[in-house]
DNA sequence: ACAGTTTCCCGTAAATGC
DNA sequence: TGCATTTACGGGAAACTG
């Protein structure tokens, strides 16, 4: 199990976690013992060429690595070792260069088998995984395993970062709704991609399929923002995951609509009709819009600051919305808002969400009144059998070969599906 | 300089800390070098018995502890070395006893002279000290270090809390006015000591002094309540350090007052006078009271649920004074706060610690309306040198003996003072 | 079982490295 | 010098351990 349960192929250094190798062969009954070893590795090229070149990042585990794989260890009908509280470090004194946090590297073991198959050498490895230092970097490190799996079939192609492959928008919009609907419980309809696709590469989407670059996807910043796509896109993944979570299962959120839209969409509204959206100027905000008509009779459009998780730890979304008033000049506070777009009566649509007791009678306001105007792992065995000479073998050829086959080496047992 | 800057003699395990060895004598200019060994003593007794007793808790220093007193190192007109980075471990396979967090330690070095000095030991040590392993036990380590130098003059007491003595209530309330002048930068008045010692005691304090014991100032719950009384004061002086020290300085929270005598003071004043006072059921909350008059005529107090750390750092408290509103029945919203007791006006007293926008004009309440009706080193040398055997003794003894008593250990360059 | 302690580790801030 | 990355450690919560 890798550090974040919900985000498998990601290891922050000095942090514990899991990993399993499995003998997935049902062996003869001999008395033997298999003696494994996970380690990290290091090495440019695939397993078991004759020489290999050092990364320029290297890792090693700082705690017990080695295990004997016991006969009674028999799970799933096959013998199969945990190692549990491993952690990773990185050495120290490797030459200068820092490469970025998208490295994917591979976590390799070991099996020596004694005293039967003794001098007998078997390999398997772990998909790439990346690793981090930071749980800030956490998701920058999400990115790259999601593009990695979205272009690469090669369970260890460890160079792909060096030139990544583009992404088609429609390859990219269903992984993104995959996302929500994996971490957040609900997928992302066209209206909300279509408003994602048009953010990441302006009209293009809507002339056919476009091909988006690793680079605009999670490493430039959108323009004249200080945060990339991905980043921005995964803060409101956070927040709602914390914060929003029924409000979003009930479809309540419109989330990913331009400001244009928002005002096309209310103009001809009841006035007090609104709709929720992710703030796109700030990282992990959720502001609202309602339409409402002046004195003279033109359509107006209030929103209110963008809440952020520390504004919705305070109180719930839904609460929030019930309670917010609007002092209007004859001073008595009002709640402008009135439907959920398009016609949904607030209270039928947030009533069963609304957590703390309601305000009513006599009211102490205890917090702030503001002014605000405007919205300022599928499982891969990978094997590769050195052929050692041996003085007495123990098995066959074919023997061999079929436990060199079966050997696996899963970083965690979560599957992994993309 | 140990974990916490503000609390010295307190070090967290697994937390960097800083100590310094001085040899307070200046020496002959001789061409050796001295080697300094910072460890942690896990001794019964004192330094320099010939025998001693492992402790039921024993530590040790996880880092680089050895170091060489440079020539060069001269600070201050002495010889010194500084270790950094050291860092306090427990040992795991000691005897079962796990004892309590007020265990008082001590930090030991010695000294290996060469080559003149060969074979000459010298040690000293530093103050006594507490040794956590959380940040949540700061509190209870404070109060030890706290009670410890209220009552002992010895600097190496270290089975002071098998059987803490008690301190007088003047005593005792002198170092808790002292505590809030140096870590608030105002002290506590005549009456707050009043309010502070009848809680500790009961009324016995208007009867002359009274004796304190160390179970009743840091151990025992305060009736009732699930928190001792240093528990309960400390987390009021870590709200005002964190979110009421300009209010605090200015004298405008009387804060430690009974609920009897808040409703004496309010009872006879101008509607709308209030007082600031800290929560005596929750850790960490402060409130205001206020004095209205009913339609018949009645005294009427009201008080708003407690403000804690996390509401305080949505906004500072002198805003939520100034924003504070009750809806009365005619649905317009009133600030009821007018005058602060006796009788300043609010926003004279106030006025200069407001931070963000007044609200005024049309205004948008984005947070919730509450119903809420009532208050529901000193510097020690200490040196033992043993004789040993020396071959060729490069000193006379009379040299020796300077040496000795110029050896001086510091945990910290701040002085620690009571 | 429980209560006092410790461990774990996120998330912010500061330090470091390139 | 500035940004990318790591380290430091407070703080909340889970895990431990007698």
């Amino acid at each position: 199990m890798p550090t974040h349960p919900q985000k498998p192929l990601i290891i922050k250094t000095g942090v514990q976690f899991t990993t399993k190798v499995r003998l997935l062969v049902k062996l003869p009954e001999v008395d033997y013992q298999l003696k494994v070893k996970t380690t990290f590795d290091n090495f440019e090229n695939t397993l078991g060429a004759s020489f290999s070149l050092l990364r320029s990042r290297q890792f090693f585990i700082l705690t017990n690595n080695t295990k004997v794989m016991d006969i009674e260890d028999y799970s799933n009908g096959c013998l199969s070792v945990e190692f549990r509280h491993l952690q990773l470090k990185e050495k120290k004194y490797t030459n200068g260069t820092k490469g970025n946090e998208a490295v994917f590297v591979l976590l390799g073991s070991s099996c020596f088998c004694s005293p039967m198959l003794h001098n007998v050498f078997l390999q398997t490895c772990s998909l790439p995984l990346v690793v981090i230092s930071n749980v800030s970097q956490l998701p920058g490190g999400w990115a790259s395993v999601m593009w990695y799996n979205l272009l690469t079939d090669e369970p260890r192609n460890l160079g792909f970062f060096g030139n990544p492959t583009r992404a088609s928008w429609s390859q990219l919009s269903e992984m993104l709704s995959w996302q929500f609907s994996t971490f957040a419980g609900r997928g992302l309809n066209k209206e909300q991609l279509d408003m994602l696709g048009e953010k990441l590469l302006g009209q293009l989407v809507s002339c056919g399929d476009y091909q988006v670059s690793w680079s605009k996807f999670a490493k430039e910043n959108i323009p004249g923002k200080p945060f990339s796509f991905w980043m921005w896109l995964d803060s409101i993944l956070e927040l709602i995951k914390k914060h929003l979570l029924p409000v979003w299962n009930e479809n309540y959120i419109m989330g990913f609509v331009s400001k244009e839209m928002e005002r096309a969409l209310l103009k001809d509204r009841e006035p007090g009709t609104f709709l929720l959206r992710f703030s796109e100027s700030h990282l992990g905000g959720i502001t609202f819009t309602w339409v409402e008509h002046s004195d003279s009779g033109d359509v107006k459009f209030n929103s209110v600051e963008p809440y952020t998780k520390n504004r919705l730890s305070a109180l719930p979304f839904a609460d929030i919305i019930r309670d917010y008033k609007v002092i209007s000049n004859g001073g008595v506070p009002e709640n402008p808002l009135k439907f959920l777009y398009p016609d949904i009566p607030k209270d039928e649509a947030f009533g069963r969400l609304y957590n703390s007791q309601p305000s009513k009678g006599k009211m102490l306001t205890s917090d702030p009144i503001a002014l605000s105007l405007s919205d300022s792992s599928r499982s891969e065995a990978s094997t590769t059998p050195r052929s050692c000479p041996s003085p007495e073998p123990p098995m066959t050829p074919g023997e061999f070969d079929m436990l060199s086959e079966h050997l696996c080496f899963d970083i965690d047992t979560v599957s992994f599906l993309f």
